[in-house]
DNA sequence: AAACTATGTTACTATTCGGTAACAATATAA
DNA sequence: TTATATTGTTACCGAATAGTAACATAGTTT
């Protein structure tokens, strides 16, 4: 029992440590110039044990997918769950969402979202963006009823949100030049009062 | 004479269509996914043949690059002419900017800036879109210097704006649900007010 | 018409790479 | 200790595909 939950829990190590290798060099390099050998010579094991962990190259997008949409649906239950105006939630949620995927595996996910080979799978990965895309747009209802958000179109401004939100991803990574915090703070500001001088 | 501009006509059109239909490809399947004889079967030719139209297959990158980034500097030449605020330079700025890139040979450009194997081509790559972004914060700054655009990190936020308008280009081509107008329209007013309700 | 140039084809090469089969070693359990 | 499951390796296959060489044909010029 204990000797089962420490394997397990070795290999459950290991299957992040690929996954995050993996997404790192699939976004300096991109999916495709980056080779299972690549990947398997940073772990220091050859290709086929790999395939112990993975069942394919497309399957580290998708178990990247699952990790990040999981810790987003779980910021989002938090969020939504308090009692506070629309524009609170949107605010929250902005906040919460940039620390989230400021991060490899995330990153990777957001560059690779619904371009999985495998039609099922690229299906599935546009279903779960979409399903995350809905519950923002439902806060963004919350807060144009409630008056704390300006009346607009919700869906466009869910996608322009999420458009410039990702596109951090593509240029942003932890240790960079910029600080989060400032980072934050601005996007926070724009969104909140847009570019318009006083 | 008559016949060698012909010619020339015929050659630069050629070259167009070849362009578009690769753009287009490349968006729809993805820029590894799709192969020359598939581009090639598009034009009823064979690979060869393209050869004769472009350097290689990153050349295609970089020629949709160059008709993209020339617009945009044509635009950006006009557009800071003009003796305005720099908020209405960035509103106007932005306005063009949404028509120029939903265009498939643009959203090609986007989408794949900077990811050429070529290391050259690919700092070439990186240099043409900094050169326009920083033509972009220059509008910011003056804007911010004339009142007209609140006090911000004119770097950070010519960023964002660029993110949620070449974010744009993943969903958003011409034919599609969402009117182009309407697009604009949200755009321009989320850019200036933000979402803050009244 | 003849010479030349532009445009296109067929057939091939070289290489990369995802994935697998067969085998080896190591750790765990009985 | 012996049997079993886990984790790893070497060596290989097959398919895809960027790019090229050699050859064919149509259009243009003189």
């Amino acid at each position: 029992m204990q000797q089962n939950l420490t394997r397990e829990e070795k290999r459950q190590h290991k299957l992040d440590v690929i996954l995050r290798n993996a997404a790192k060099a699939f976004m300096e390099r991109g999916y495709y110039k980056t080779s299972l050998d690549d990947i398997a010579r940073m772990q220091n094991v050859t290709k086929p044990t790999l395939y112990y962990y993975i069942k394919n190259k497309e399957d580290i997008l998708v178990k990247c997918e699952q990790i990040t949409c999981g810790k987003i649906n779980a910021m989002l239950d938090v969020v939504m769950a308090k009692n506070v105006s629309g524009f609170d939630m949107l605010y929250a949620f902005i906040n919460d969402y940039i620390k989230i995927i400021t991060d490899d595996v995330a990153r990777c996910h957001v560059r690779h979202r619904g371009q999985m080979e495998d039609r099922e799978l690229a299906a599935q990965s546009i279903k779960n963006h979409k399903d995350i895309e809905f519950r923002v747009r439902e806060i963004i209802r919350r807060g144009i009823k409630d008056g704390s958000i300006r009346d607009c179109n919700s869906t466009i401004l869910a996608i322009l949100l999420f458009d410039s939100l990702n596109g951090l991803t593509s240029w942003y990574h932890s240790g960079g030049k910029v600080d989060i915090n400032e980072l934050t703070e601005e996007i926070l500001a724009l969104v909140t009062k847009g570019v318009s001088g006083t």
